[in-house]
DNA sequence: AAAAATGTGTCAATAATACTGACCCAACAA
DNA sequence: TTGTTGGGTCAGTATTATTGACACATTTTT
């Protein structure tokens, strides 16, 4: 293995599937077609809500010659300072050569630091600056914003109902990151 | 306006926003530490979530030279046959240009078709073919698996919570769009 | 009928994000 | 010493998007 993407979470569940399948058996039409119509609403949903929960981060990102790339980095560097490359590889589930292109310039500009790990000194233990945290700010808050206006309409019981189904969208490694993600913000004192 | 996006869709709140905004006053801060975790998870679960969730049909077009780009189109033509260009082109909120490069060689390799319209003969009207229709099966199928697993765990009354928050991600714009998209699925016999 | 606007297609150039393969160095581990 | 691991880097390629400019047919307006 010698430089490729370090852990398969974009590749969650790759078994071959049978692209041309028969339509469905006729019987039990009217059961398959609520389901029909709830499933391709749901891809609806995630393709508009997606596009539209990134696009106010993105408008920010594009005075800054930066990308949804370093808006990861970022956000995954804010949220858990002291991160090894290769975590943060495990987590965007990218190569480690996409990674550079995007961490090495946020280094030369400001908004990213390294510091060599304290048991191991091969690893760069990566934190943002107090400029890179600004930025990640500005970020969060357009996002918040959007965000924030979603969970308002919806209510509390939706809010806990969306976040069940979004756990429920992702593959095993990802609901693991996920957790590890959770544990160091509610339990202070990160690192011993 | 020559020829670039049709509806801005994508940039459905493109005020100009402070990017990097003094922290919150440091009063009250308990409160919004809590909405703080609140919202940084909403965007891990974004993140994880719809990456996991295009990841099958992602692994299925990648056999075929295709990417989500086609799949878009695919999923929209075939949930709006007849549909114009220009209204997909409003649907997906990118150029026509980039439109043409994805549905060209889908022409040509017979998955959608082209016909004038009656009304006005400007108009190609997109549909699928068979080949078009099965493609498009077989990759609903796979994301199916996904979203039916995540349903099934989370319950009926989460779902409705899932849908409610993602409707309040979109813009106006797409909130309108999907509105269109769901009307005719309802009321059999589309154009008059 | 002439002029303008609309729907669609297309050429050319560029950018962002990803990929693969190959190789290097430093540090750790056996 | 040897081998492995963490990290970096060079070179080349693909996909999805962008902008600008233009062409063509058709519909609408004047």
């Amino acid at each position: 293995m010698p430089n490729q993407r370090i852990s398969a979470a974009g590749a969650a569940q790759d078994r071959a599937a049978p692209a041309l399948p028969d339509r469905a058996s006729t019987a039990g039409r009217n059961l398959l077609f609520l389901r029909e119509e709830e499933l391709r609403l749901a891809q609806d949903l995630l393709f508009f809500g997606y596009r539209d929960f990134t696009a106010g981060a993105d408008a920010i990102l594009a005075g800054l010659d930066m990308g949804r790339a370093h808006h990861r980095v970022l956000h995954f560097v804010g949220r858990s300072p002291g991160i090894t490359v290769g975590d943060l590889l495990g987590i965007l589930a990218i190569t480690k050569q996409s990674l550079g292109r995007v961490l090495q310039p946020m280094i030369e500009q400001g908004y990213v630091t390294q510091a060599p790990g304290r048991s191991d000194r091969r690893q760069r233990l990566l934190s943002l600056t107090e400029k890179g945290m600004a930025l990640e700010r500005g970020l969060y808050e357009r996002q918040r914003e959007t965000v924030m206006r979603a969970y308002r309409e919806a209510g509390p019981a939706a809010v806990e109902g969306f976040r069940q189904v979004m756990r429920g969208l992702m593959g095993a490694d990802a609901r693991t990151r996920l957790e590890k993600l959770e544990a160091p913000a509610r339990a202070p004192g990160r690192q011993p």
